[in-house]
DNA sequence: TCCGAAATGATTACCGTTATGATTATGGTC
DNA sequence: GACCATAATCATAACGGTAATCATTTCGGA
């Protein structure tokens, strides 16, 4: 997993997809999920496989470039990521606009709770759902 | 939806299929999954439809008997409902078992912050998953 | 320019879940 | 107990998102 050469973390190579792919979600202040940017890409003219854009999504969020999460009925969306310590998001329903919130506290708290009770690896998913304004109105 | 009937408030009618269900999820406490649960049945000689077991552990989940949550990679999970009032669960991800815990702060927090940001229909999710003493062993 | 390795992408597989629709079982009524 | 309307069942097939396959293309260093 963890190799250590010389090349960029990233893809080893600079191609015309892995960058379109990335244009894309840095396009977008919203979570957008694979399907999404793969149809925008298409229909932008840009001749990118679905393969390769789940590809390039997985690679750019564990590289810590993107986040990830995954909306109520499973389907995973994507947006770059702007904070570099770990965070979660208040995310509208609708229209996937996001905002980043951090939650000390909470970290600290889900970590030592479980750990209490006897969990070891513990991780946790926070993510808040609501309808933003915009599409309310 | 809540009905104060004699009978069960689950579903019209009894069935053997209903109750093998509901039998299966009160005895055990781990998170199962829907296809786990008719995997079980099966073997255990009662013949139960999937769609079946879907449509049970659904309607329970409505009716606030079970708690529904999502695992890191989309699959839902089912487990009998400990307490009436909302709360979350720290689930080992090896073998499903899960502590109820309560978070009133956090709760509060979450409606709070997201309406401050302009979101409303607000909805949250919080799993904290491990891996237990047990199956660490 | 050449070449080996990496990346691509059409296709197919996968997996959990849900819809369909014919069949069966339930429970109230006579 | 027999009857019947209706709810429940369940095999099958569809669905939707994601991941594997693998032949082909592209990259970029020599």
């Amino acid at each position: 997993m963890a190799d250590a050469s010389d090349h960029p973390a990233r893809a080893s190579r600079r191609t015309r997809q892995g960058e379109a792919v990335l244009n894309v979600v840095l396009g977008s202040d919203n979570f957008r999920s694979a399907q999404d940017i793969h149809a925008e890409l298409r229909s932008s003219g840009e001749a990118v496989g679905l393969t390769t854009v789940y590809r390039h999504l997985a690679l750019l969020t564990d590289e810590g470039r993107l986040d990830a999460l995954q909306t109520a009925d499973g389907e995973v969306v994507y947006r770059r990521c702007h904070s570099e310590s770990h965070h979660h998001h208040v995310v509208c329903r609708r229209c996937g606009r996001g905002v980043e919130v951090a939650l000390p506290d909470l970290e600290r708290w889900a970590e030592a709770t479980a750990s209490a009770l006897g969990y070891s690896d513990v991780t946790h998913t926070v993510e808040i759902f609501g309808v933003c304004a915009d599409c309310r109105g």
